[in-house]
DNA sequence: ATGTGTGAAGTGCTTCACAGCG
DNA sequence: CGCTGTGAAGCACTTCACACAT
């Protein structure tokens, strides 16, 4: 059943399959070369059926009675989430945050390219990352970003900052946007927003932590 | 309908509340004083309808035929997230991704309180974040997490060492873990885990710029 | 035997649409 | 009138359970 012409994968489904992979690394590194979904999940705590269905959205990788190559999986799954052609990234402001996620092993990794972090600040503009990708100056964004067409956007400046950072993107012509900063933007309708908000996260947290204090136990969360 | 004893809240419920509660801080700020769900929607990029299922969870807020006190909601939505006392967080790991965590913004402020980073590494231990949290020997953790009454421990190291870190947290006590490791971490029952995993995010976005490759046009998330 | 792939059932989340209140 | 609060409908995601392939 392998997917063609805009069929609506859910976001959830490919989150997931990030994950798989991950873990299919791990267990290639490992030197396991086939794997049943019933061990993928109970070793890295998922549900097998989940992985099943995830896995059947894209195709039939599996062998009945046998579980899945360890090593062909990976491979599939890498061409499916288009990580076989690498993805230009700039990131926006050289903050802290900025930095982190520019030395972040999961960014500048197979499928990722840094291309280049941008800021205003004189003090950073001319410096590089400690994995070496240039900081340049914002305003140069628009040349940069068509010159080695850049496809993911990361804002990681402070909230006030965080529109006219998706406005340079937007006008860079950047299809995509990852947004760190605790902010609500507006970007055009052919651009892909996603919010990753820290803060959400721990607020949630500190929600089920004084819910536990008047009433019952703890959870579980998955993915 | 006030939410008393074990009713089951969706965390997408109190993760929206969260930002509902920036969203009014900063209505607050301008001098909006009372505000529609739908107005509340339209300028945040929310449904109207989310809006006042999430706070008819929790109560009954709003003045028909008028809209919500926007200084009261505030107020009620810190209370109902447990940010009225304030929780006690550590950060293990003093890596840029640490370190950036320490200093971001919306992680001490109202209602978080940064007591310190946790490292193994000799130049980092006896240091300070930005914001001023210490950075201390791991070893210390199990002392400071009972003396401070930490509530959340947020590990911020690689993935190798991510495990030891969160059995280090339970071993310490504490009864929440927010993980920004790329691993799949086994914490006690009695533990409420989070994974925040950024590369998966990326991935999602390199997906859906694979996918819009081939066929038709993009779309926007919301939360 | 064993484990995939999958319709069907189950569960949860979102949207609709309107009664009822201010 | 305008807008909330809410049952009911609609949609999406997950789990179940089993036919079928190896």
């Amino acid at each position: 059943m392998s997917r063609r012409r805009g069929e609506k994968v859910s976001d959830l489904t490919t989150q997931r399959l990030s994950l798989y992979l991950r873990c299919l690394e791990e267990l290639d590194r490992q030197g396991t070369d086939t794997i049943s979904s019933q061990h993928l999940a109970d070793r890295f705590h998922f549900s097998s059926a989940q992985i099943r269905k995830d896995l059947a959205t894209f195709g039939e990788f599996g062998v009945r009675g046998v579980g899945y190559s360890v090593g062909k999986l990976k491979v599939s799954l890498i061409r499916i989430l288009g990580l076989d052609r690498e993805v230009g990234v700039v990131i926006v402001g050289a903050g802290n945050l900025g930095m982190a996620l520019a030395d972040y092993g999961g960014f500048n990794q197979k499928g990722f390219r840094i291309v280049a972090l941008f800021d205003v600040a004189p003090g950073k503009v001319g410096g590089a990352s400690r994995s070496g990708a240039p900081i340049l100056h914002l305003s140069r964004l628009g040349e940069v970003a068509s010159g080695q067409k850049v496809q993911i956007a990361v804002v990681a400046v402070p909230a006030a900052a965080a529109q006219s950072a998706a406005d340079a993107a937007a006008g860079a012509g950047i299809p995509a946007l990852l947004n760190f900063a605790p902010a609500r933007l507006r970007v055009p309708p052919s651009m892909t927003l996603r919010n990753v908000d820290l803060r959400t996260q721990m607020v949630s947290l500190a929600y089920r932590l004084a819910a536990t204090r008047r009433s019952a136990g703890p959870r579980r969360d998955h993915l």
